[in-house]
DNA sequence: GTGAAAGCGCTAACAT
DNA sequence: ATGTTAGCGCTTTCAC
């Protein structure tokens, strides 16, 4: 082969060039919409562009502009438990919804084990992605080390429980589990159980933390019989209210800390021939299908999801423009939704 | 600024070139791994890698390559559906612990309306990825038109509905759901509804025609008010098993076309006072935590997606070494589990 | 407004 | 086994 004509499938910036009677130097300004091009110019690149086909190389852009456009979603979970949650859904959705409007585009990471997240470490600071939105962490997780240390642009999505100086967008966990309970309390319920999430998650610890705090402010001290876990799942929830009923059968409600379990503990209430509300008040955490599916539907503590998502991303962009950008952090507000009874 | 001092933050092949006292072109060699360097070359090289904590630059490295060593997985769909659908997540992670072994890396992409679709295929072409999986087609998906038509390697999951030539891996949903069906009718069941999931879809499609074939085969006349749809979610699956139980009561099994739904319609079942399975036998499709979870646990269609995983990642990377491969579909067997009752 | 030229950081012949 | 050299396709001064 001579010179490029190596493959003709991918049209370069020259061929665009001599089609249009142009130097690479006036596509490229019309390529990236730069206002000193004559309208003549504009116009014949735009037709070779569109007769070639022609795609700009990210590669070869990037290698000059340092920019990939790209902003990754890493979510560190060991199972496909994540998957399955509602949250996790809207988070995406929220991301790709605001990304929509701008020319960069969202991808996804999984790392589900120690391998994985030094793969997608090494990913981020082979300069891949412009920045990173890291989702679910347990206390043990690795990635926040590792990406922080690697100089990328990070924004966590819940408060680290390291302490770590890094900025995140969180929700008033902890303020929606305590209005949930109190909520119950002036049901005059008095016998309140709890099924938290995972106790090495950020979210687990501060609904529950909420819970009691609620429970103690009401003069109330918190039965251990009355305290259960799940993993944010449905079978999890299900399990959990079953073991609460064999130890409490006299609870009269429960806060449970996620939706999926909220829907699971309702079949075992049901299987367990209880009534809901009347007999046993449930109250979940975070709006989603399930919730609103039950009959009743279900009273439930809501995150402004859209406005959170919309944060991290705001916070993500800031740093990405100015690398030394300070560590910003948000907490949103939470909410108890009522719901009326069928 | 002079030459390449500008951002000291990551270092260059030749900073590590000199700091070694070797050229580029060994140190190029250690990094990826060539035979033909001298142990003390290597590790001179080694030494100098880790103290400047050196990372190869992707874009320099692909712009010469014209490589990136990244698959996508895009999931073409306009909710966040799929999300919470378990076969969504045994895929990813099927594709995600092959890749882990490899050093290729899996991105996701969700592709939501039009504009989103659009967007990944220029981000396809633009050569951010090596090939892409296809994921949960509906009939009026652009996505295939658009990733074929752009020259990037392509491998679908599941027969495209429209004939199109493209490589996939499909199950056998029609045979395993006759087989489902067929196994209610050994049991003596008279009265076999089915609950579908969407009819644009190919495995919603398959599965139902699988039911029907194998009602016809046995002699017996399809009935319309037996035949109710969802869209694969729980909710769907609950709010069809209710509409069939209104429409039908006397119906006594259900096949039901996917594993959230038959969660739904187990609930369903129990809200109308119900017994399962003696008064009413459920087959579920696809082998998942809440058919597991269920007591007595579902007999299910079991679709083997380790296999089709692999297969996926064979088939793309075939395409990958060599643009010109053939087209390839595999199609997987399924077969039934049949589960102890409790 | 437009073109010429210099690289971005890397790999891959080709010499040695 | 190692160094030299020539680009990959693009953006971006800097002249004109």
């Amino acid at each position: 082969m001579s010179s490029t004509a190596a493959r003709p499938g991918t049209p370069t910036l020259d061929q665009v060039a001599s089609l249009a009677g142009v130097s690479r130097a006036t596509v490229s300004r019309v390529v990236n919409d730069s206002p000193r091009v004559s309208p003549t110019a504009r116009e014949a690149v735009r037709a070779a562009v569109e007769t070639l086909r022609y795609v700009p190389n990210r590669a070869a852009r990037s290698l000059v502009t340092r920019r990939t456009d790209t902003v990754a979603l890493v979510l560190s979970e060991s199972g496909t438990q994540l998957f399955s949650d509602p949250f996790f859904a809207s988070i995406v959705q929220g991301l790709s919804a605001h990304l929509a409007d701008t020319d960069r585009t969202l991808v996804l990471l999984a790392a589900r084990d120690r391998r994985e997240q030094e793969k997608i470490g090494r990913y981020a600071r082979q300069g891949h992605v412009d920045g990173v939105i890291l989702l679910s962490l347990h206390s043990d997780d690795l990635l926040p080390g590792i990406l922080a240390s690697s100089r990328v642009p990070l924004v966590l999505s819940g408060r680290p429980l390291d302490g770590r100086e890094v900025s995140y967008v969180d929700a008033d966990n902890a303020g929606g589990a305590a209005a949930a309970t109190r909520h119950l309390l002036a049901q005059g319920r008095t016998r309140i159980a709890t099924i938290t999430g995972p106790l090495d998650m950020v979210a687990g610890l501060d609904r529950y933390a909420g819970y009691r705090s609620a429970l103690e402010a009401a003069g109330r001290t918190p039965d251990p019989d009355l305290v259960d876990g799940g993993d944010f799942g449905e079978v999890g929830g299900m399990r959990a209210m079953s073991r609460l009923l064999d130890r409490a059968p006299d609870l009269d409600a429960v806060f449970v800390a996620s939706d999926p379990m909220a829907a699971g503990a309702l079949q075992a209430l049901r299987t367990a021939g209880r009534r809901v509300p009347d007999d046993v008040a449930l109250v979940g955490f975070d709006d989603a299908p399930l919730a609103q599916a039950c009959d009743p539907p279900l009273t439930t503590v809501a995150q402004p999801l859209g406005e959170m998502t919309a944060l991290m991303l705001e916070l993500l962009l800031r740093r990405i423009e100015d690398a030394d950008a300070p560590v910003e952090t948000r907490v949103c507000a939470t909410h108890l939704v009522r719901r009326a009874s069928a």
